[in-house]
DNA sequence: TCAAATTGATAGTAATACTATTATATTTGT
DNA sequence: ACAAATATAATAGTATTACTATCAATTTGA
């Protein structure tokens, strides 16, 4: 008895080869997000990871040209499942607020492990992408990785937000920048709860943090 | 003739040994500063700073630990100055609408040198501080620093604009997280303009920026 | 089963992120 | 004006990082 398998794809320019296509592979995608979300980024080196798997710096190099593409991988692998998540809780809902709430919620609610997906923990990349998302695209490099893909994938469900935004308020003149807005809050604002209870309202309980984006939401578009 | 100087108070965890009590601590701030608004955080080196300012690196770990403190003392600088601006910018107002108004263009808008702080030029300041901000508090020594005070200066100006916005509707029930929110997306709503326009709306323009902000503020409280 | 591809083992390089030592300036307190 | 204290520059050194290269052993796949 063998439950279903949950494909992600993930573009071509996030990795050197495949690491889904080989046993090592998929070992450096687990074991790289369980190391990544023990030590955070700063300190995450491939040299650690290898150690890790019982393999060597050099196998690794092979799937990845260094860890910032390995974020990446991450964070589009991330977006990716959160898009088909969205796509198949918001089908045969006619009313767009409906859609948008279930999406807000989506977004706000502490996933578990997604078990379709085999090699990784979706509880875990949670967290990390929560933590280390911003690093993706706060760099000097942007333009560049942007140009190779590196982006599509959250840019792809932006766009699908969007579009529900636009459905409740064809007028709202600014729907990508609300719906980045509040996917960059969502992550802040928890993290904000846990560690900087200061610059936030007890954002670490996820309705709160639901009711918090939805209201706001509703109201910028009324 | 000499202008007036606007002393900015760094707390003292920010620094080994503070660099405006000397010559060459004021040049590894100026040139500091460039430096990182040049190369990013990334590959900036306390040794390649010690080469522009024909100095050495064991000069420089005199007085920053490494260059995250950096970094942070500059955010703290960047947070302190907003603050004497803001307040300046908001005393005798008394409709606190008219206040929370200012307080968004004064964010929002693209700032220029002040000659009143010698050797921090604002206008790079920003820059920097908006590629490189979430950098001090997303890291997995935050709870540390956060002991340490790196993060007081933030904090006090978000009490001070949800201040604000308690006048305006007591019952607001998020003023921190609102307050936040704006801040972060200020920063990364005009980064994506200039480098992922599909995650925003024409965003590089300040005063769009301000609208979108602002108008997403004032109906969210109303 | 033979060729091709993959991995592991090992080595090596340049750069980073520091720490330590000492000689030379410079500042300061009296 | 001078000695004492302090700051800086020059130099050296270490452990780690972020790779690249080579090659033998193993696996795979046509």
């Amino acid at each position: 008895m063998q439950h279903s398998v949950l494909q992600i794809p993930v573009q071509e320019s996030l990795f050197v080869k495949d690491p889904t296509s080989s046993t090592v592979g998929k070992s450096i995608l687990e074991h790289g997000l369980i190391l990544l979300s023990e030590i955070g980024l700063e300190d995450f080196t491939f040299k650690k990871l290898a150690a890790k798997i019982s393999s060597t710096e050099s196998t690794i190099y092979r799937y990845f040209e260094n860890k910032h593409q390995f974020l990446s991988y991450l964070f589009n692998f991330y977006w990716a499942w959160m898009d088909v998540n969205i796509s198949f809780a918001t089908t045969n809902i006619d009313d767009p607020k409906e859609r948008l709430r279930r999406i807000i919620g989506l977004i706000t609610k502490k996933v578990s492990n997604d078990l379709r997906t085999p090699f990784i923990d979706e509880a875990l990349l949670q967290d990390v992408i929560a933590l280390e998302s911003s690093k993706t695209f706060l760099s000097k490099k942007v333009d560049e990785e942007n140009q190779a893909g590196y982006f599509l994938q959250y840019k792809k469900l932006v766009d699908r937000i969007s579009a529900v935004i636009i459905e409740i308020n064809s007028g709202y003149p600014y729907p990508n920048a609300l719906v980045t807005t509040i996917l960059e809050s969502s992550f802040h604002q928890r993290y904000f709860g846990n560690h900087l209870p200061r610059l936030t309202n007890e954002m670490h309980i996820d309705k709160r943090l639901e009711e918090f984006l939805l209201d706001l939401c509703l109201k910028t578009i009324a």
